[in-house]
DNA sequence: TCATCAACTGTGTTCGTACACATTTTTTCA
DNA sequence: TGAAAAAATGTGTACGAACACAGTTGATGA
């Protein structure tokens, strides 16, 4: 842009520009000039037909000229429709990963409170398929007018969309999407610069000589885990491709059974006595910092994924180093968002796939996370 | 909260509230609910007088029952007022990091489009006291409704500030606030608390037995910038509360005459061979970045604030490694935001001191933090 | 007792858009 | 050609809040 040039120009001899004050034109404005009753050209903004070639014809021909954009707020107070909308993640407890996207959700919903909308929660286990399958089939019933989607299964997602599909309705992804479905939009992360990031991190907080390792969460049955799989991806991505070569070692520890990890991750530790660093692939890294800790083990460096309560904690203890951190309460408001300036607006984001920036919070900016939402 | 509890309990047994549609209230519920007229209530809600003891009474306690919150599409377009405010800020070239806090202005501006706002940009070069001297008297005829302004020099934005004050006009800061004003709401970074982070960081990335160094510019005059000092506290005050003892040396560099810095920096780094890792107070990093590359230096840790162009690019390649970002749109955008709801809707932030995330950036995660406004 | 004035209260119009409905124009076909 | 159907178009009202203005009440003093 050689806008620049000017912009430099101006503001060395203080020249100031105030906003262009360009007058808003009124649906009014544009009937008027083109030859037309304001019920013709609402029709033609709308798609509503019932309007002759040559109205739509002079009606766009006035809209290409004067860049019309309607009143938010006038069409908010007309439109009383109420919306109906879907949401289905899996559980969402506060303090958790879930919970925040939840709060996302019902952050939006306040700041967009006078709009009708009638909001429906379903939540699923994510360790369990069948908890998803009961919640995915809740929504056969209901014909809402869009469908918010946390995703965790592949096959029962793609399904899912299937059948929305051909009642076409609308469905937006939040924290990972699904290959092969065709969303309004999504709001996700980058799992595999997740990974690299972390391998940065990890490899910076440790001695050069030290050994590290990856700790995965066990699973229930054989359904992959794909954001840790693609964590992992880049992380040892970023070992090989960086000329920082280190031993990386591989274990894994339970979420639902943390008694069991005592004797396990102890022998781990003896075995690879080398080991100055763990980097835990998904938001549990509180349960191995707190078993560090309660062995007395001070010289591990933890990093783990995610603002959690518990994580909080041990970031501020001092017994986890750094988190990655994936704007999940953004996550939630912005799928509101969308899908409010879809249905209300007609208006879609002009990119389908939003990777949410990531995050690094050490203890020392921890404190400064605390109002996501002031904007 | 023992609402946890109650929520706990639901999603296990999977039972789905759908949010509360509380029905909007509106105010000739309200009035018919106090026995009074429409505009009764609306003198009330806006404190217009002309009312009775006794109706007061009714709507208020008709109003403490049912939490009675306005429609803001409604008020939008009621309001037709056109509102008038200065912004005064250092001048805002794009890609620097004032130019990042107009993009904020503008993107809200935008956002709010469908309110009247006529906004007049002031600005002033950061490092001549004059200019923002002549800057701020330009605000003197105009009789704004609000003003938005990034300080930089203490006195004159005291004398500002009393001004306003007696005027009856309110004032917002973003970047830095001033001690001794009152204004209406602030958004700004903890800088000392970015010097810890900063330490950290370039301890971090350093081996331990190195020495660091942190770099100011030289500024003309006597002035003092006061986020660097603060910034220079928050650093030196990490190393020596953490069990990280190092040498740190202070240097200085030029930003408006960068050919001088190649042999003061050089000579400096000559006597001090041990300096692995160098913190530059400002968001000239990259100043210093290009010579050390320019001098086939690589082995020398660079760490800085602020995302802009120049700096970016080093971060991209290497020559940079982390950098802290204070979010200066959200300070725009969020500027904007306050303003609006302090005159069209009368609301206050509960919260006066708004203090910003700080980010950091490393090449990894660079690349997400581009669409700072899918908001 | 009534005129006067201030204090108070209710009504009606406005904002810009959406949409139902009434009206006009055009097309279709016996 | 004319009646009926279909298409196109204009009009009017609603949305909820803000505010001007007209109307009502009640107190004061002559």
């Amino acid at each position: 842009m050689n806008c620049q040039y000017i912009l430099q120009y101006l503001h060395k001899h203080r020249i100031h520009i105030s906003t262009p004050m360009a007058k808003q034109i009124k649906i009014k404005d544009i009937a008027r000039m083109a030859g037309v009753s304001a019920g013709t050209v609402d029709r033609i903004l709308h798609n509503r037909g019932n309007v002759s070639a040559s109205s739509r014809a002079a009606v766009e021909k006035v809209l290409a000229e004067v860049d019309y954009k309607y009143n938010i707020h006038a069409s908010a107070i007309s439109l009383r429709k109420e919306y109906k909308i879907d949401i289905v993640i899996p559980t969402a407890l506060g303090g958790e990963y879930w919970g925040a996207v939840q709060n996302g959700f019902e952050h939006a919903l306040h700041e967009y409170r006078d709009i009708s909308i009638d909001c429906r929660f379903h939540y699923y286990n994510q360790f369990d398929v069948y908890s998803c399958r009961s919640a995915y089939s809740e929504l056969k019933g209901s014909e809402p007018d869009a469908v918010i989607i946390g995703p965790t299964f592949v096959e029962e997602t793609i399904v899912l969309c299937r059948g929305l599909e051909e009642k076409n309705i609308p469905y937006i992804f939040v924290d990972s999407r699904i290959e092969g479905t065709s969303p309004l939009t999504t709001y996700t992360t980058d799992q595999y610069a997740c990974g690299c990031i972390l391998g940065r991190l990890l490899g910076s907080l440790t001695p050069k000589e030290s050994g590290i390792a990856i700790f995965g969460a066990k699973r229930i049955g054989n359904r992959k885990a794909n954001n840790s799989l693609e964590r992992k991806k880049g992380f040892l991505d970023y070992f090989s491709s960086s000329g920082d070569k280190r031993s990386v070692k591989e274990a894994s520890y339970s979420v639902l059974n943390p008694d069991d990890n005592e004797e396990e991750v102890m022998t781990f530790l003896k075995e690879n006595p080398d080991i100055k660093g763990i980097a835990v692939l998904n938001s549990r890294g509180y349960i191995i910092a707190d078993l560090l800790k309660a062995k007395g083990i001070r010289n591990i460096i933890v990093v783990s994924f995610d603002l959690t309560g518990n994580n909080r904690r041990c970031l501020e203890d001092g017994s986890i180093s750094a988190l990655l951190c994936q704007r999940p309460e953004l996550q939630g408001f912005n799928a509101i968002k969308s899908t409010i300036n879809h249905l209300l607006y007609k208006q879609d984001e002009p990119q389908v796939n939003h990777l949410m920036p990531i995050d690094i919070l050490m203890k020392e900016n921890l404190p400064f996370y605390r109002e996501l939402f002031e904007i």
